[in-house]
DNA sequence: AATTTGCGCAATCAAATAGTTGCGTTTAAA
DNA sequence: TTTAAACGCAACTATTTGATTGCGCAAATT
């Protein structure tokens, strides 16, 4: 398996999108994230490196610390997937909608 | 890690989320599938087993064919989830646009 | 009846993940 | 200046994943 770096990768584990919603109402620092869960410090960093990676995050050195700021646009993709599929489902009943339609007119 | 079975594990690999493209069309058999693909018939086989276990897929045995038919309703969980970020973003930004608003007050 | 086809299942393997522990570095506080 | 805090990074482990191979069973085909 080839390391993918998505969106889809991205929000396939809890904590991870745990964090993306903790950062949707701001900024904040690897510490400030872990004091929210059970994760230590090392685990939630390692989460944020591969959302830095996925490019969900981005850093931001303030002295000391550094604050991880969302990137709530990259959340796009998974709409825009999401919309692909929804329109390839509107299609397919279209589809089911001309059978039906044709079966209707073939009636006696 | 504990096997998380969820939408979102499903659509973590770009060979499931093709697979759940492809059945928006109609059922297929895992042969019919893999046809579709460079992967093997297991392979495959494999990612139904996990569509199957997160209910996006289910099976219906026609004599010795499987056909697999997309359980499309699942997708909402990814959008309902969608749906609370951005909500929860909507409210940063309501929430930033007070602090500009009380700004906008106290400028000369 | 013998063969082929479609499939699940188990065993196996390499690579990736999630997590921990233990550094070292830089910045801030005492 | 010494000490403490906030990190990143590397090493290491257990678990999962994605994929392959080979087997066996049941349903079609011949």
């Amino acid at each position: 398996m080839k390391t993918r770096r998505d969106v889809f990768q991205a929000i396939a584990d809890p904590t991870r999108r745990a964090i993306i919603m903790l950062l949707t109402v701001g900024a904040l620092t690897p510490n400030a994230i872990a004091d929210h869960f059970n994760s230590s410090r090392q685990a939630v960093s390692k989460h944020l490196q591969i959302l830095t990676e996925c490019e969900i995050v981005n850093q931001e050195q303030q002295g000391r610390e550094i604050h991880y700021h969302l990137n709530a646009d990259k959340m796009k993709d998974i709409e825009k997937w999401l919309e692909q599929f929804k329109q390839l489902l509107a299609k397919r009943f279209e589809q089911l909608d001309t059978v039906l339609e044709q079966l209707k007119l073939n009636r006696p």
